[in-house]
DNA sequence: CGTACCTTTGTCAATGCCTG
DNA sequence: CAGGCATTGACAAAGGTACG
C-alpha cells in the first residue's frame, strides 16, 4: 500500500465513508466529474473558473496569499484530531464573534493535490465551521504544504491553543502513525518526545475507539488515568463496555465518565482481589488464577498457550521438588 | 552473533490546581 | 496560604528488531 493510498483511506474514513478495501483504485472519472460539476456546467462558468484558477495558481506559486474561499471548497484535514462534542459554547461564541466583527485570523489551507479548485485545511477548522454556518466565505492562507508539513502545522496550531486533551493527542498521534508518518514527524506535530509519543500511541491502541468516543475528550484527565483505563480495558473489555452502555453514563460530563469507568473497575478489582490473570511476557492472557479458601485454581487458555498445561502437568514433580528446596532455604 | 537503532517502560522533578 | 494530588516533560534503562 502506498503512502498516498494510506492517507486517502484515513481521509475517506474521516469523511464518514466506509473504509476502502485494500488495493481498490479510486475511480479517476468520478473525481473529474466532481471537480467539473463543482466549477459549474456552462461553458461560460468553466471559462471563468479556469481564469480564476490561473490567478490562484500564480498567487500560490509566488509563496502564500490570503484568499476568500467558499467553505464547501475546503475539505477536512487528512487526520482528524478532535473528538466531537455535542454542546460547544465556545464554538457558539466564535460564531457570534465572526458574525459581529468578521473573521480576524485566517485559516491555513493547501491546494488539494487531486482536485483542482479544492483545498485541504491544515488548521482553523472551528473558524471554517463557523464561516460555513454563517454562509460566509472564509479567509484562508493558501500554502503549498507537503503531507508532513500539513500535519505538523495542524498539530502546532492545536498546541498553541493548548486545548487538546491527552486522549485527543493520543488519537491524533495514533492516526498519524496509521497513516504511515514517521515518528519524528509525529513528534514534531505534537511537540512531544519519543517516550511520550509511545505512551500516546499505546493508549490509543489499547482503548477501543467506541470506548474513547463514549467517554469523550476528558479535558482534565492526563496520562495516568488513561493508562489506567488501558489496564482496565485489557483485563476485562466486556465489563468496560457494560459500564459505558449504562443509561446514566451519557448524562455525565466527559471527565466524570472516565472517572466512572475507572472507579467501577477499581471497585470490581477490589471485590475479586483473589482472582488474577497470568500474562506471558508477550502480554497474552494465558491463565486465570482463582483462590478460594483452601483451594487455588489455575485455568489455562488453550488458545493462548496451546499444550502448555500438558507440559506443566508432566513437570509437576520436578517443580514441586524445586519449590521444596527453595522453601527450606528460607 | 554483535551492533546500532528504535520503541517501550519506569521514574523523577517541576508545575499547576484544588481544598481546607 | 500550605499541603496534597494530578499532570506533564524529561531522562535513563530495558526490550525488541533489523542489518551486516
Amino acid at each position: 500500500m502506498s503512502r498516498r493510498d494510506t492517507v486517502n483511506s484515513i481521509f475517506m474514513r474521516k469523511a464518514d465513508m466506509p473504509a476502502p478495501s485494500v488495493g481498490v483504485e479510486k475511480n479517476p472519472d468520478r473525481v473529474r466529474a466532481g471537480a467539473v460539476s463543482a466549477m459549474g456546467a456552462s461553458l461560460q462558468e468553466m471559462t471563468e473558473a479556469a481564469r480564476a484558477a490561473g490567478r490562484l495558481q500564480a498567487q500560490i506559486s509566488s509563496g502564500f496569499s490570503v484568499l476568500e474561499i467558499t467553505p464547501s471548497d475546503i475539505s477536512n484535514s487528512l487526520i482528524s484530531d478532535r473528538i466531537p462534542v455535542e454542546r460547544d459554547a465556545e464554538f457558539d461564541a466564535l460564531v457570534a464573534s465572526i458574525a459581529e466583527h468578521g473573521q480576524k485570523v485566517p485559516i491555513l489551507v493547501r491546494p488539494d493535490p487531486e482536485k483542482e479548485g479544492q483545498y485541504q485545511i491544515a488548521y482553523g477548522r472551528r473558524r471554517l465551521r463557523a464561516a460555513a454556518k454563517l454562509g460566509l466565505k472564509v479567509k484562508a492562507i493558501v500554502q503549498n504544504l507537503s503531507d508532513n508539513e500539513l500535519v505538523i502545522a495542524q498539530g502546532k496550531e492545536n498546541l498553541d491553543r493548548q486545548d487538546l486533551s491527552f486522549i485527543e493527542k493520543a488519537l491524533f498521534a495514533h492516526r498519524l502513525e496509521e497513516a504511515g508518518y514517521a515518528r519524528d514527524v509525529i513528534i514534531a506535530a505534537l511537540s512531544t518526545d519519543k517516550a511520550d509519543l509511545s505512551r500516546y500511541i499505546s493508549v490509543a491502541r489499547g482503548v477501543p475507539q467506541t470506548v474513547i468516543m463514549a467517554i469523550g475528550p476528558a479535558p482534565k484527565a492526563g496520562r495516568a488515568r488513561w493508562l489506567a483505563l488501558v489496564d482496565a480495558v485489557s483485563s476485562s473489555p466486556k465489563k468496560v463496555e457494560a459500564i459505558i452502555e449504562d443509561d446514566a453514563f451519557a448524562d455525565l460530563d466527559s471527565d466524570q465518565r472516565l472517572q466512572r469507568v475507572l472507579s467501577k473497575m477499581a471497585a470490581r478489582d477490589a471485590k475479586k482481589a483473589t482472582g488474577e490473570t497470568w500474562k506471558t511476557r508477550q502480554g497474552q492472557k494465558a491463565a486465570q488464577i482463582e483462590r478460594s479458601g483452601t483451594k487455588t485454581r489455575i485455568t489455562f487458555d488453550e488458545r493462548m498457550v496451546p499444550e502448555f498445561a500438558d507440559y506443566l502437568t508432566t513437570r509437576l514433580d520436578e517443580l514441586f521438588e524445586e519449590f521444596g528446596a527453595v522453601r527450606s532455604q528460607r
